[in-house]
DNA sequence: AACGAAATTAGGAATTGTTCCTAATTTTGA
DNA sequence: TCAAAATTAGGAACAATTCCTAATTTCGTT
């Protein structure tokens, strides 16, 4: 993150205006509109540095590819474990307490929004 | 699971032994040091049937390949970001509640164990 | 016990998602 | 304006997983 570079900043902004969490496919698709030039490893790689740099967030699931959320305020994600698809939750879980407790237990420090429930989505149901 | 298969009897009984989250290369190799013959896509298979029939777990990261751990009792998970290695943790969450909400701000229906708490562990903190 | 349908298997090819490599281009700051 | 450092496009390589097919195994029925 030494450089400037429009595709970074093009895929920042797809990334900040979709509010769907993006797979990186989508992501390429998008700035690809924008700029037919540009390339998967370039998606790729820059969604890795946004990553590191707490601009966006990385969603991991068992389905499908991986997921980005630009960083907003802290929330939590709940997981679809059948479809993939992640939602956006608001609850305000005792933060301090928890993390203290997980810190103890396994000495993993985990972030404000490192919270991710899992489950089965309405439309997956059936 | 209609039939009863030596192979699957043998992974499952693998999972159950293994405290240590192992991924599905990790059980094809025991599995296999038993029973030569084995093929993976047979390791990865069945894993998916025992998933499917909530006799284990699939834990899925943004590093590395999903790991699978034996459903004993409820517990949750942290997970290592960098590493991706999982702990178990016990936490009294009030999965009435957190259960209902996430129900009604997103419609997904959360499993008593599908609780997981993202971080950087001790070994990767440096 | 033998039979046939259904389930499962081994083995490997194919696919998917992602990382890595290289030479060319762009950015930065002196 | 110049050179070093950072970044890029493009595609090859890679890792994890799924898919395909023909052969084998299981199981309920005789």
């Amino acid at each position: 993150m030494k450089n400037y570079s429009r595709q970074r900043e093009e895929i920042l902004k797809v990334v900040k205006n979709s509010y769907n969490h993006p797979t990186a496919e989508e992501i390429y698709m998008t700035v690809k509109a924008k700029d037919p030039a540009v390339s998967r490893s370039t998606v790729y790689r820059n969604l890795g540095l946004l990553v590191k740099n707490n601009m966006i967030k990385q969603i991991s699931m068992k389905v499908g590819p991986d997921r980005y959320d630009y960083i907003r305020e802290t929330h939590s994600h709940a997981i679809c474990v059948k479809c993939g698809k992640v939602f956006d939750i608001k609850y305000n879980f005792d933060y301090e307490a928890l993390s203290k407790i997980v810190k103890e237990q396994t000495g993993v420090e985990i972030s404000t929004d490192g919270i991710a429930l899992e489950g089965v989505c309405d439309s997956c149901k059936n």
